[in-house]
DNA sequence: GCTTTCTTGACTATTAAAGTCGACAAACTT
DNA sequence: AAGTTTGTCGACTTTAATAGTCAAGAAAGC
């Protein structure tokens, strides 16, 4: 529930228990949030990006090349190529990259609806209107957090730097 | 996000990408859940828990074993021993297990206060706002819902079974 | 043709979480 | 008091998803 931080400066693998997003769903985050910062003045590099993000080159290759598919970033190969958004920061939610990240895990996500005699959870169903609320709930958060409102955190410099 | 179902009936490990809680969790809250519908009934061994909620049994002893630290539950040994709840049902929260379980996490779970030149997360500061609404509209989720809401939910058999 | 950069798929490493074991200590039975 | 039953506890092994890497290839520009 928490971003363990006890780890740095180089902390691998998970962060520990329940934690809600993974690193490379966070590195996919923050390298569309680095996009959006230079948003409108062609491709930024990879290296650049990692660079910046602090994010494993060669990981983040593998993720914006994925993140390809969701029809929010584009890329140009040679010498000055790159990535780039291909949709304006304030009209990018950090729900519409989230679903994305998770289009390939059912989209059910209920137990309720495994039948029966298969079902080795017993006391599931009791729990099920919870998670239900619980996911609604982190959903309405990222679809009210456009990648424009976090460029804004940045520049208003509210926490640290 | 989601609970991921297509490993059953028997799955071990993690669930996928970015689950809302670890297994071992879910299994402490099933585990007090069961134990709550013998509320007042005396002990229930470890053994019948362990094969109402489909959870390995020696695993299970382990996180009851953990739990008694949480003023929620209390064992007896012997011929007639077992668990109990030591608070009423409608008393106890799903909150007040989560924080218990998680409570030798970093309680700040931001970033933010790692000093500058450690921090690897240049982005990170703009995301922290919405980490911090996320979490809490988990837990106010978590914090009202009791154990007995969970008893409610079954008995009114919504959803499966 | 040379360099740069993205592309692709297969590969290995890491590590937290999951699960297990066995000797022991209470509590009750007869 | 001997013998069950059941919880206690620490150390141990296993697992599998996540994380991260590699190397050969294909566009793009100079």
């Amino acid at each position: 529930m928490t971003i363990k931080v006890d780890k740095l400066p180089y902390f691998k693998g998970q962060e520990s228990d329940a934690m809600l997003i993974t690193k490379k769903n966070q590195y996919a985050l923050r390298a569309i949030f680095e996009l959006a910062k230079y948003n409108g003045k062609g491709p930024q590099k990879i290296s650049e990006i990692a660079k910046a993000q602090a994010i494993p080159e060669k990981f983040l290759e593998v993720i914006l090349n994925q993140l390809k598919g969701s029809g929010l970033v584009d890329s140009k190969r040679g010498f000055y190529g790159g990535y780039y958004l291909i949709r304006s920061p304030e009209k990018i939610t950090v729900g519409d990259i989230m679903r994305f990240l998770e289009r390939d895990i059912d989209p059910i996500g209920c137990v309720a609806l495994v039948p029966e005699t298969n079902c080795p959870f017993k006391g599931d169903c009791a729990f099920f209107p919870m998670w239900n609320k619980i996911k609604a709930a982190i959903f309405n958060v990222y679809d009210e957090t456009t990648i424009q409102n976090l460029l804004d955190n940045e520049s208003a410099d509210v926490n640290c730097q």
